[in-house]
DNA sequence: TCATGGTGTGAACTTGGTTCATAATATGCA
DNA sequence: TGCATATTATGAACCAAGTTCACACCATGA
């Protein structure tokens, strides 16, 4: 009888102990000293059975990269389904960003490596397309609020479409979020408060829109409520 | 007599010969295949000569990014010291930027790589501090622009410091390259011109700074002039 | 109980970066 | 000029790590 369906979830199990192993040699050791062999050892399984699992290196991290881009997704989601109008939900996209971001610390590293051509085009199409199907109800999602918005008249479409519209925001924290994290980088700038620094320029680039409400660039109290608020009610 | 230093020249010639051949080897090839023993051979050198010059291949990589960095760098200063308004030359920032990075296309992945840890960590600090090093006097360039702006209250420097103004273009553009630069991503967003996309919202992000003279977003045609002057006057 | 198909194993294989003993060459001195 | 010595180039050998595969093991079903 369920003999079939429970060897599946055995492998399934056993592909979840393999990412959830790595994620922490990666966390401990770093994504440099990751080892397929060691990885395999470190389960209590030999490196053949690790490769039943994973064509190759890159297609493990490929797999490691998309488990976490569906949390990353769902907190966007979360975002788009937001009861708070659509200038509020677009700014939040960048706080919940960089939230996750931050709690996840290896991840933004994981995803630079991963969009590599060397990693990227080494991985089967199998493991990337999955990877890129966890953007496309996202992607939806948000283009949802950008239309929502135009609706209302809160934001004039002007000569972007919703979805060029929303590149702009996402740019910016991905934009920010690189160039902070990139070493040596940091040490030139006198950045003294990074997240403060990203979520004003996310604002600023609202308001360069028109995106009403617009927000007061200058009122730092009123950043730090719109911030909180977030935090309270879609990451607590 | 200059025996010294004629071998000094011909070992940077040597050396320049190896970037220069790599370079090409990456054009036709890719990064991914790659290979030292390859490139030293493609120079009718010994792999042993090639480490000579480059400490590992992640050296060599550095070595390239710097090289090219080099020449963007000098497109940037170029930018700040154009004579023109400081809203025309933060403009002019992001279209240079993006001018470079279309005449060559292999540069941004290569930065991508070079600044992904597994390649930044494994080059020799002495690599990794003189890309860094050139970054220093752009940056101190760009500043300046900010801070005349600042001057001339052309903006507001409001709740950032002239720095973290400067970061705000910055990231845009290098964002929105990024991610229209990822496989899979751009063919999920109907992007029908990137370049288009970039520049507006440049513009938007400067007009939320409310950086005077402001652009007409809606306006393409002004847009396009603006662009093709730059073009004219700093690429030609 | 035995034949069979599937699964796990880890030693062997392969690839490609790196090193190093040796050969070749240049330098300096008598 | 010729010899002793230091420097540099060479590429075969080395090594690390990703990948494979012949074999052992085990569960299934007749």
């Amino acid at each position: 009888m369920g003999t079939r369906e429970r060897r599946q979830r055995e492998l399934e199990a056993r592909e979840q102990l393999f990412l959830e192993t790595a994620r922490r040699l990666i966390r401990e050791e770093g994504l440099l000293t990751l080892q397929m062999a060691r990885l395999a050892r470190a389960c209590d399984y030999a490196t053949g059975t690790l490769y039943q699992h994973f064509a190759s290196k890159e297609d493990l991290l490929v797999a490691l990269a998309t488990q976490r881009l569906r949390e990353h997704c769902e907190l966007f989601r979360r975002v788009a389904a937001w009861s708070a109008g659509t200038r509020d939900r677009m700014f939040a996209l960048t706080v919940v960003d960089e939230h996750f971001s931050r709690r996840h610390p290896t991840y933004s590293k994981l995803m630079q490596y991963v969009f590599t051509e060397v990693v990227w085009e080494t991985a089967t199409p199998e493991r990337r397309e999955r990877l890129t199907a966890e953007l496309a109800p996202v992607v939806a999602a948000i283009t949802g609020v950008v239309e929502e918005a135009i609706e209302r008249g809160e934001v004039a479409p002007g000569v972007l479409s919703a979805q060029e519209l929303m590149l702009g925001p996402w740019a910016v924290c991905h934009g920010m979020q690189s160039l902070l994290q990139t070493r040596g980088l940091l040490s030139q700038l006198a950045i003294a408060a990074p997240r403060r620094t990203i979520y004003v320029h996310a604002q600023v680039l609202l308001n360069g829109m028109n995106w009403r409400p617009l927000a007061d660039i200058g009122d730092e109290a009123a950043l730090n409520a719109a911030v909180e608020r977030i935090e309270r009610e879609l990451l607590a």
